[in-house]
DNA sequence: CTGGGGAGGGGGCCC
DNA sequence: CGGGCCCCCTCCCCA
């Protein structure tokens, strides 16, 4: 008794939940464009895919190997069984760009497909041969190599450093798809493409023989079983663990994890555009409205980390440039992007005009919300906020920015206020120890990189951005950090309770739950508690006027 | 309802 | 680049 539709009618089912993006658990990160699908389904699809979505929620593929575009077709394969060509190239081409892509990524039928049309065609394959799990180990360190990302997860710290450092944020690749320009002044420009980054921003580790990331229960001291299921769980290769509540999207968000369903969530935190209002803004023009734009807007709003960077949806095609991918849906607030509507100023934009329609698999990241202002002029450079039609524009423009346009004249008061407020004897005044002095603040350093660290926090400019959010940070570190809450990575985990955290430093501060230890004591009250932080806001309590 | 404490989480920044 | 610390925001609980 076989149901002759069953295999079919479940594909289309499943296809259309990519299409909403529903259950999605893992996002593939193809230059500048991510998409998002279900774990099973690509583990189903091919080896490689397997062993990277086992242990990464995150994935960059070699843009050596597969495009955006391709990579879409690829993905619409893998869901369809049907192999839509590209209107953008000729026949012959997109087979080899394809048979390139489907060895690359161990897709033996695509492959086998794309081999017998381009026979047919009488046309030799002339793509480079994709040869991910072995041959190419040599890069792996880009690619999530299945061996070291499993290895990563298998507590191999050393291992798990070689493939964590820098993720998303190495890239390396061409500078044509930039969108949130960076001055040039700054080599280390972290705009990723993919190219030449990691798949997984599941940074640090903590020795834990411990599955890492997957369990976002924040409650999971309630459920010890379950944690540790999660674990193995992860090494069995169950991509369904918890899991899919991380990255399933856009909508993760610790605490909304508590409180809302997160899959029916997504729509609505697609259209999050912008967050609520955020304070300590230093930096000028669009940064200011984008550096709002971190999850820290209440729950209720509907939003959550990822959502506020995150558009979902396929745009047209003339957007493939920039990362993003039409497909058959409409993208939901297509109009208000192509109109240039400033959504970026509306923290509840949307909602009520972008809802209804179908959302997507294809996932408009953080140029979205650099153009939606701009109108057609996509690529803006950060500092004077200026909008250009192409990279090259761009990049010309921001030749003309002087290093010293990058520091925040106008705003040098509140940096010497700030800069006051934060300082502490060690780094005000200089001392012999300290001779690296900055020069726009009084702070000195023991090191001239250390100083050159700090100036960078004077400068207009962010050069790390977080590619799926697109929030820009100072520092390197800051951003992979930032990453990690997005991926729902957790690395350290309590012994006692089997809590994780996303830090060392929280971990052992939660553990003075367990021991009790509180050695953090008020002078006034003799009141004592396990967090410094909490010291302070008490202090506050004893210092207030009321 | 409110204030205070506990605690989770994020970003900035220095080492 | 990671660790550590600081600061802030937020939520929850409880008196």
């Amino acid at each position: 008794m076989d149901l002759p539709n069953h295999a079919k009618q479940l594909l289309l089912q499943l296809n259309q939940q990519r299409a909403k993006g529903f259950l999605c658990d893992v996002i593939i990160v193809v230059e500048n464009a991510l998409f998002r699908a279900h774990k099973n389904i690509l583990a189903a699809s091919s080896m490689y895919f397997k062993s990277l979505v086992l242990h990464d929620n995150l994935i960059n593929l070699d843009t050596d190997m597969v495009n955006p575009s391709i990579f879409r077709q690829i993905l619409d394969f893998i869901y369809t069984g049907k192999l839509l060509t590209s209107a953008d190239q000729p026949g012959e081409q997109n087979f080899n760009a394809l048979l390139t892509a489907a060895s690359y990524l161990q897709l033996h039928d695509l492959a086998a497909l794309c081999r017998k049309k381009l026979k047919r065609a009488g046309k030799p394959f002339v793509g480079k041969l994709g040869v991910p799990s072995i041959g190419r180990m040599g890069r792996s360190h880009r690619l999530s190599a299945p061996t070291l990302a499993h290895m990563r997860f298998s507590g191999s710290t050393d291992c798990t450093k070689e493939t964590h450092s820098n993720d998303l944020s190495k890239g390396t690749g061409p500078e044509e798809e930039v969108f949130l320009s960076t001055p040039k002044q700054d080599n280390s420009h972290p705009l990723n493409r993919g190219t030449g980054s990691n798949n997984s921003l599941n940074n640090s580790t903590n020795g834990s023989d411990q599955d890492l990331g997957l369990d976002l229960s924040k409650k999971s001291p309630s459920l010890p079983g379950q944690d540790e299921g999660t674990h193995s769980d992860s090494h069995t290769g169950s991509p369904q663990s918890a899991s899919a509540s991380v990255t399933n999207c856009a909508s993760y968000d610790e605490s909304g994890l508590q409180k809302r369903d997160v899959n029916e969530s997504m729509e609505v935190d697609e259209n999050h555009c912008e967050a609520g209002p955020k304070k300590n803004l230093r930096h000028v023009s669009r940064l200011k409205d984008w550096d709002r734009s971190e999850g820290e807007k209440p729950v209720e709003e509907g939003d959550g980390t990822i959502p506020n960077g995150v558009i979902v949806g396929p745009l047209s095609k003339e957007r493939i440039s920039g990362g993003v991918y039409s497909s058959d849906q409409t993208f939901q607030c297509k109009e208000d992007m192509e109109n240039g509507k400033d959504n970026s100023e509306e923290s509840g934009h949307s909602e009520n005009e972008c809802s209804g329609h179908p959302s997507a698999n294809y996932v408009y990241r953080q140029e979205g919300f650099e153009t939606v202002p701009f109108g057609d002029n996509l690529y803006v450079c950060i500092p004077c906020g200026k909008g250009f039609p192409n990279s090259e524009q761009l990049n010309a423009h921001v030749e003309t920015h002087t290093e010293e346009e990058l520091y925040i004249k106008e705003e040098d008061s509140y940096s010497k206020e700030e800069a006051e407020d934060l300082s502490t004897p060690n780094t005000t005044f200089p001392t012999e120890s300290r001779p690296f002095k900055c020069s726009v603040c009084e702070r000195s350093y023991k090191d001239p990189a250390t100083l050159r660290q700090h100036e960078k926090t004077h400068w207009l400019t962010r050069p790390f951005p977080c590619n799926i959010c697109g929030k820009m940070f100072t520092q390197r570190g800051t951003m992979t950090r930032h990453m990690r809450s997005h991926l729902g990575l957790k690395p350290f985990a309590c012994e006692e309770c089997g809590m994780r955290f996303t830090r060392q430093y929280r971990l052992t501060e939660h553990m003075r739950v367990h021991s009790g230890e509180k050695p953090y004591e008020c002078q006034l009250c003799g009141g004592k508690f396990t967090q410094q932080r909490n010291l302070i806001s008490h202090l506050r309590m004893h210092t207030s006027p009321s």
